[in-house]
RNA sequence: CGGGGCAUGGCCUAGUGGCUUAAGGCGCUGCCUUUGGGAGGCAGAGAUCCUGGGUUCAAAUCCCAGUGCCCCGACCA
């Protein structure tokens, strides 16, 4: 893609009213576009990242066995007053008139609806287990939204249901479901840590949360020192030593990017999702829920990963692979290498930003900071009569000369 | 929902009763020069000073109400 095409303005300074990093960095490098209060746009930087999100927790849901889904946000009041949290649930809860005056919800969550579809089709212990799931939007009615895109009204969040015939089978896909958790939080880039968590307004038994340590975020959590036991502080206050092994608790502020929930027979029994089992009784369909948010996610990846110059993106959810810069965009030869380079990289399947525009080289230097793509190549008049490029990584300092034909073998090193 | 802060061209800010015909920097348009860490010159465009009401001879500036944004708290899959 060529910058000069790209829809990016980048801020020479971030706004006043972004006080986070990610909230700084996400908005001063025209990542996203703040609408209003915790609604926001993604722009083409922004949308690349988002979907490489998806696409890595889409890969993991899969490999879990799950099916994709997508369930609507318009949700009528009466499955809510099932479960009871059309009341309880309030706020969170956006809710709205029809034409009829109709009471519909737009959906925070969506229990009540995978439960509906699942106790229609549901009959037998033998179609069980079973899980499906879908990326979509959730609307919150939050008090107060915070952090740029780490609270939000309307987000894209992943929601995974499991449904199976008995307690044991959920706990063991529990533990797999937590096991893909920390897959696509360490492909993001991150060290999310597992604690134990309540289960808040959701309801249900067991309840655990991925957990990222940053200061912007707004859970706190117990940590031991000595083992590697962790609550979340709502939990964790009820202890004034390790529960585990009596090792001492120090609290930290924490992001919370995933949350796991056992809700077993929460909701199948209030909304009658019902199976016949092996010995012929009817029973209550056993069943788990687990969700990230996506757009929580990527500003949480920023917030643990920055410089005093901008973001620094792990390798597998970078808007593209590789920044070239021409830094002489007038001379001729600097311009036909760096071309020349560009395409030969395209042909490789390089997603590569390629810098052509006429500006100062500071400003280029200083936006592919700011952007933070993990790979920077350089062409200018010294590297071009060298017959080669600058190699730089954003994480490090170190810059090294790389001749031209062998820039592809070092990029897919 | 309680507490606090902020609101001036697209962005960052100055101006805190009259010297304001609202200033500067960045950005934007045109021309010229320039190209290794946000380059220079010339010319130009761009502002309901958040909104409404009030005080005053006079309000961007003071007062009241509202709106929006940010932060803290409460709340929160």
């Amino acid at each position: 893609m060529l910058q000069s095409q790209l829809f990016t303005k980048t801020l020479h300074k971030p706004p006043k009213e972004a006080e986070s990093p990610s909230h700084k960095y996400l908005t001063q490098a025209d990542f996203v576009d703040c609408l209003a209060s915790g609604i926001f746009s993604l722009l083409p930087l922004g949308f690349r990242v988002h979907k490489k999100i998806e696409n890595i927790i889409r890969q993991e849901m899969d490999s879990l066995g799950g099916q994709e889904v997508y369930l609507p946000s318009l949700q009528p009041k009466n499955l809510w007053m099932e479960t009871g949290r059309w009341k309880t649930i309030e706020p969170p809860l956006f809710k709205l008139k029809d034409t009829h005056k109709k009471d519909l919800a737009l959906g925070s969550t969506h229990e009540e609806v995978i439960t509906d579809i699942v106790r229609k089709r549901i009959k037998s212990y033998k179609d069980l287990p079973f899980t499906l799931y879908q990326i979509q939007d959730k609307f919150r009615n939050e008090l107060r939204a915070t952090g740029g895109l780490l609270r939000v009204r309307e987000f894209v969040m992943k929601d995974l249901y499991s449904f199976h015939s008995d307690f044991s089978d959920l706990d063991k896909y529990y533990h797999k479901v937590a096991k893909a958790y920390e897959n696509i939080f360490k492909r993001c880039g991150i060290n999310a840590i597992q604690v134990e968590a309540s289960a808040g307004t959701i309801g249900g038994g067991e309840s655990h949360e991925f957990m990222v340590l940053a200061k912007t975020g707004e859970d706190k959590v117990a940590l031991c020192q000595k083992c590697n036991w962790a609550a979340n502080l709502e939990i964790g206050k009820k202890y004034k030593v390790c529960p585990k092994c009596k090792g001492k608790l120090v609290v930290q502020n924490s992001i919370e990017v995933g949350h796991l929930f056992k809700l077993g027979v929460e909701y199948s029994k209030k909304m009658k999702a019902n199976f016949t089992d092996k010995d012929g009784k009817e029973k209550p369909i056993v069943m788990g829920c687990y969700g990230i948010g996506l757009g929580r996610l990527m500003a949480t990846v920023v917030e643990v990963r920055h410089d005093k110059k901008g973001i620094i993106w792990p390798k597998n959810i970078s808007p593209f692979d590789v920044h070239l810069l021409a830094l002489q965009p007038t001379n001729k030869k600097v311009v036909q290498f760096a071309e020349n380079l560009y395409k030969t990289l395209q042909k490789n399947n390089i997603d590569i930003l390629y810098d052509d525009r006429v500006v100062s080289p500071g400003i280029k230097l200083n936006d592919a900071d700011l952007i933070g793509i993990p790979v920077r190549l350089v062409v200018s008049e010294k590297t071009q009569e060298k017959n080669a490029v600058e190699f730089k990584l954003r994480s490090q300092k170190k810059i090294k000369l790389i001749k031209k034909d062998k820039v592809v073998q070092e990029l897919l090193r």
